[in-house]
DNA sequence: TGTTAAATGAGAATGATTATCACGTAGGAT
DNA sequence: ATCCTACGTGATAATCATTCTCATTTAACA
């Protein structure tokens, strides 16, 4: 994805546009397995050694909050980030800490079926562990 | 419960007893309710005023280990621990970070039968967001 | 081009948890 | 009962991801 289509799609969030932003939407477009705000930073130093951490924990906050990007944390208790998709699952796997996308219509239908049958509102579905 | 019966339930374990395990033993058991770190020194810190932070996360850890009581995170990343008892979900309230207990054979069919369909394993079955 | 609200960078602060290490104590041996 | 010794404990420093602060810079609009 070029500068223009991920400027595009921040002015059309509404958000200013800056190299930095440009950058950290960029990259986690790039790294497209669920990178940590380390694996980000680490990606972007290549071609901004000045940019700040706290500035990107900034941005990253920004994008979740006008669903660029979604955040999902691990067992481990770090905070992972994805470009926004369509529903899925993730699977997680403790020996790695790998995620994995799983996608699975029947397995939401089911979970929330139950749920709703118990009167239980879920928002979302979140990680289940495997082997 | 008293001293004697949870310092049998140490020495069981082959760890050995101390006033200070059998404080924090007792406090998981009286705090029902999946205590954190914090709530355990808080209320220990009544009878014993001189414990220390390091001590009580160090016991967890090894009743956590040895199968005297379980360990389990919530959404903001804090532990709580349980008294171990016989397997059940938690539902886990994102507005007041409350955990309760959630038991449900059909769910725990519903979701390994499903899993076991699809040739993955489940170790677990974990906490579940709702409102 | 100038104005200004918002974004950034640098570094300090946070807060739960872990590590370190000198001292104390539980529990088996004597 | 007392002595040993390994293990437990208390005090405190270290960690580490994330958040905060604030002076400086910059994007966006007039």
């Amino acid at each position: 994805m070029h500068a223009k289509e991920i400027a595009y799609k921040l002015s059309e969030k509404g958000l200013r546009v800056t190299p930095q932003r440009i950058a950290i939407l960029g990259a986690i477009i790039k790294l497209n397995n669920h990178p940590t705000a380390e694996n980000i930073i680490e990606y972007i130093k290549k071609n901004h050694p000045n940019i700040s951490i706290g500035t990107v924990y900034k941005v990253l906050d920004s994008f979740v909050e006008n669903n660029l990007i979604k955040k999902v944390k691990t067992e481990s208790g770090i905070m992972r980030y994805d470009p926004l998709q369509s529903g899925h699952h993730h699977l997680y796997c403790e020996e790695t800490d790998r995620i994995e996308d799983y996608e699975d219509e029947k397995l939401d239908e089911l979970i929330t079926d139950y749920f709703n049958k118990k009167g239980i509102k879920t928002l979302t579905f979140k990680t289940f562990n495997f082997i």
